[in-house]
Parts: C-alpha cells; sequence; structure tokens
DNA sequence: TTTGTTATTAGCACAATAGCTAAACTCAAC
DNA sequence: GTTGAGTTTAGCTATTGTGCTAATAACAAA
C-alpha cells in the first residue's frame, strides 16, 4: 500500500477533502454525498472514484444505493506517516495496532515512488 | 492563512514533496535542490514557485544564491488540522504555545499572512 | 415488462499543470 | 563595462483534471 501519490493527488481538490469531511460523520449514500455540492451528481460520482483508487473510502451497495465511508487508516497513515518525515516535532500519529514485531524507534521509512 | 487549498495542491506533486524532505536536513540553494532530480532547473525553479506561493517554504537571498528553507509551522498546521478534522483519533497535533514572552532557542513561528 | 430511482460511465470542452528550451535577470569578479 | 555562475521568467507543447450532458446499468415496485 505505497501509493502515497494517489492519495495525495486525491487531497489536491477541495470537493474531494470536503467529502471525507463529511463521512466523518459516518456512512453516506452517493446521493447524500452529492447533496452537499452544487456540482452534477455525475462529476461527485467521479470524486468519489478518485476517493475510492486512493484507498481512502470504501464503498457498500445496498440494493440502488451505494453508501459510501472513510477507509479507517489510510489518510492518517498515509499523510501522517509524509508529515512524520518532513516535522516530526510537530505532529504525532498515534499508534492504534500493537505491534507483533519489535517496535521501531527509526520512525522514517523510505519515501518511495 | 487560511489557504489549505494551495498547500493540499503543492502537495500533489511528488517532487514538491521530495523537496520538502530534501529540506528536512536544512537550508538548501535552488542549485542543491535541482541537483537532486533529473529534471530541469526551470522545472525545479517553478515548483519552488509553488511551494512559496503556499507559504510552505521561505527564500534567503545571497549574494547570487537563494537559499531556500522550510516554514515551520505551515505544513503541520495545515495539514494536521484537516487530520484533526478527519481522522481525529489516529493524528494529534502538537501544541505550541503561543508565546508573548522572548523567543526560546527555536526560530520564531511567524504569525503570517 | 414497464416505470422510477439511484448511481455510474462515456464523450466532450476547457482550464490547469508540468515538462522543455531560450531569454532575461542578479550579482561577483575581472 | 564584460563575463560567468546561479536562478527565474517567458513561451510553447503535451498531459491531466474537472465540469457538463446524455446514455447506460442496477434494482424495486407495480
Amino acid at each position: 500500500m505505497a501509493d502515497d501519490a494517489g492519495v495525495f493527488r486525491a487531497l489536491a481538490d477541495p470537493t474531494r477533502r470536503q467529502i471525507l469531511r463529511d463521512l466523518r460523520s459516518g456512512e453516506l449514500t452517493a446521493g447524500e454525498i452529492a447533496g452537499h455540492f452544487t456540482i452534477s451528481g455525475p462529476s461527485v460520482s467521479r470524486h468519489l472514484g478518485v476517493l475510492k483508487g486512493a484507498g481512502l473510502i470504501a464503498e457498500r451497495r445496498e440494493a440502488n444505493r451505494i453508501h459510501y465511508s472513510l477507509v479507517e487508516d489510510r489518510l492518517a497513515l498515509c499523510v501522517g506517516e509524509f508529515l512524520s518525515t518532513v516535522c516530526p516535532e510537530q505532529v504525532v500519529l498515534r499508534q492504534r495496532r500493537k505491534r507483533r514485531t519489535a517496535p521501531r524507534h527509526r520512525p522514517i521509512p523510505e519515501p518511495k515512488e
């Protein structure tokens, strides 16, 4: 899951950032999401496709509807890792999972792209 | 300073993200930065312009050279704030106290823009 | 099967981005 | 002033991104 690039490209658009904020409160259907914007449904749909392609959201189909939700760790891990590299004194990425292997105190993995 | 959009757009490009990582180790001249990439000098120069426009880096002219450096809080505040909104459980923005008293050993965080 | 609802995909237009080369600018040394 | 190094700006092309409308797909209910 080293596709940081996709995540940062996805975040470049203000509509997509707002969609992520909207999803903070829980699952929403495509229509509900589109209802928050003035742009056309198809345009919102493509934004959702970009977010999904970046792994930032997931979809759950129910009958006619498609419910979208945040993918929990994705944003924090990708962006948080970058922040930890560039300005580690200012941001702390909270550990969410217990580590089975020895904890790494070298917090900076190789940047790759 | 609410120009989050510029910051996120600046981060969309992998070359610019790498420039920020490179600057983590301290000030670099435009030529030194360009030396890390295969793209042309003018292209790097424009990336620097974008980063500067976003408030992420600052320049210091010295004779012929232009030294670039990270603007301390900018990245963490903008992106950290967004992360705190979308996934507050996973990222902690380390609070930096407004200091009304004399600055310490660190460079003064600029209240700019 | 037909209709209505929800959502995506296709195809087009336009703006923005990133790359290049060539030209211009800034400054130090001659 | 002229030269040369370091950078940026100008102008161009190619690619990508975003918006639209129209068409299509999937499904439920009549």
